[in-house]
DNA sequence: CATTCATTTCGTTGTTTGGCGAAACATAGT
DNA sequence: ACTATGTTTCGCCAAACAACGAAATGAATG
């Protein structure tokens, strides 16, 4: 029960669903997913935080940045279950539609320069 | 995404989710559930309003009582599949166990002596 | 038509949550 | 070691939320 409030709760807030429906594309850090939606970065740590205690998301550290991405098969079975719901419910809706074209330009454009901008 | 976000947020209370779990008995009333968790009357008719308007539970008012109940097989693809995700998950855990148990006790009553206990 | 009674709505209160910026932390390059 | 930089933690504020009791609603009964 504790387990599956933690994913509910998760899933409650719109950014940390959308998150989670980019993360389909593949793994983010951190300052990728502050250029895409606009939020500053500690924000966007604690959702990840949060989506990551609920075991919604994995996390990998290399160079200086920490990449999410979306637990394999082997996750427990609520969670590949609530991540499933989730794509189907969402995959194509116009929010993730959208999100999803605006990742595309974050994915090209260079990984330092996205940093830089953050702290203009 | 709109419709997606009202079921997560309705999820996200343990309380309404261990309503959603006990209406897999049958339906229920206000009085019923609220003898069940021991809460406010207002507090449970709260919780069933946002079940309700997420689409998780229907009602239907006879004589004095209005009693709520799990949508049919027709219910949207978004609702279904939250449901099923809650039972599968859930129906095994002591949470579900001991509250079902509560429920029979509860079900055995009268009805019309519940409601004259929540007036003390 | 006034009463009864189950439920809902309203107003209040204390807690939780989402957002931010500043400071702390960790790691790579100089 | 020192600096630069990406991420996390902390402290704060405003908004959202869960809980309650009191008042309002609305349907059946006398």
């Amino acid at each position: 029960m504790r387990e599956f409030m933690a994913i509910t709760k998760a899933l409650s807030d719109p950014g940390r669903v959308r998150i989670l429906l980019c993360l389909r594309c593949g793994e983010l850090c951190v300052c990728q997913i502050t250029e895409l939606f606009g939020l500053a970065t500690s924000t966007v740590s604690k959702h990840l935080s949060i989506l990551n205690q609920a075991g919604l998301i994995l996390s990998r550290k290399t160079e200086r940045w920490v990449y999410y991405r979306l637990p394999d098969k082997d996750a427990p079975v609520a969670v590949r279950e609530a991540l499933d719901w989730v794509h189907k419910s969402l995959a194509k809706t116009e929010t993730a539609v959208t999100d999803g074209k605006k990742l595309q330009k974050v994915l090209k454009a260079d990984l330092a320069e996205i940093c830089r901008r953050q702290r203009c």
